[in-house]
DNA sequence: TCAATTTAGGACACCGATGTGTCAATACAA
DNA sequence: TTGTATTGACACATCGGTGTCCTAAATTGA
């Protein structure tokens, strides 16, 4: 063993967890039945080196999930969605996400992450709990006559991640300048495509 | 053999086949990692039969991408996106989609759909031009000052097909009514999510 | 430098999905 | 009715991903 006692943060040993997480994420994105030999490859270390890591391949999804919502969570909680006015807040809350796009990526092709998005329910650390803020952002504003009163706070987030997910898969695909998407995004979530009367 | 020169089309064959494309479509779509077993079994057809139909699961993939195309192809022409005011148009297009929904939830979730609809290169059979007459209706209303300019046809394609694929999602779920989903959605997608001055 | 630990890589068995074939039962058509 | 086509059930063989173990090499820490 190692140190005992010792917190598996930093040292060699999370360092290594650390970098077979990102690489795992990222090719999980791209192929979500990416292999584990595939995942190791990218992640530059043996497959027996994952799998001392993480046991099978479900340990090692339910680690990608926690580290990619602990990671969204906290760009998330960073956005202060609770400051401010509420269409400044969306503002920021657009950014935040597209900041983390990779892992929002990853997340968007597992099913696991509806049920864990949708009950928002405070897990181990509380990283749950960042939906619950979103969903306070747009109820806030919603009652202060900025967003849509119409349709549902649930609506108006899923439809965020929506918009979200496709500027991101634009960029990916080459038909938009990764500098250009924040001002679409936001620009088509908050007024839609019609042209409004000033 | 069967009766030579016979169209499969019609017939006993031609019904088994477009069972088995149904079914399919519909399990492909819950789940693409849906076992041939499974997607037998949702047809009420043997294993061996529908090996009988497509030689491999490759074979199958492409016939259902083909045959889901086509309906949705047939779909789009119907909505006559060429006749009328663009903003009618496009509220026709909103519910020739949410028609054929099973369909695109199951291209959705194919990496070569992104191809074959962004390429719209025609088929054998033309069934690849459907998006074309999407583009041409988008950027119709753009010339008319009715969609915003300042973002590509594209772009307000995509935001399309996302937001649509957000609201069948949503009905899927129970989150929302079946029959909410054509007026959330126009409704998002014309306005966006905030107010606007009246 | 030296010893301990970790790693990479291969060998191996296991399992599920897949592809192929056979055969009796059934549906259909002449 | 009779002959043919089609079907479902079953029996294999194969293949790829997975999990486990082992050994030589390398990295680390003392």
């Amino acid at each position: 063993m190692y140190t005992s006692g010792m917190q598996n943060e930093s040292g060699v040993r999370g360092r290594t967890r650390r970098a077979i997480l990102a690489a795992a994420a990222s090719a999980l994105a791209r192929d979500r039945a990416a292999t584990l030999a595939d995942i190791a490859e990218a992640a530059g270390v043996g497959r027996s080196t994952l799998h001392r890591y993480f046991a099978d391949r479900e340990e090692l999804m339910n680690a990608v999930v926690e580290d990619s919502l602990t990671v969204i969570s906290r760009s998330i909680d960073e956005a202060a969605l609770g400051q401010g006015p509420p269409l400044e807040g969306m503002r920021r809350l657009v950014a935040a996400m597209l900041d983390v796009a990779d892992r929002l990526m990853f997340l968007w092709g597992d099913p696991r992450v509806l049920e864990a998005f949708d009950k928002s329910s405070p897990g181990e650390d509380g990283s749950g709990a960042a939906p619950q803020s979103v969903v306070d952002l747009i109820e806030r504003g919603q009652a202060e006559g900025v967003f849509d009163p119409e349709v549902s706070a649930d609506w108006i987030q899923n439809v965020l991640w929506a918009v979200v997910y496709t500027g991101v898969e634009q960029v990916e695909k080459g038909l938009m300048p990764r500098h250009g998407v924040y001002a679409t995004v936001v620009r088509t979530f908050e007024n839609g495509i019609r042209v409004h009367a000033p």
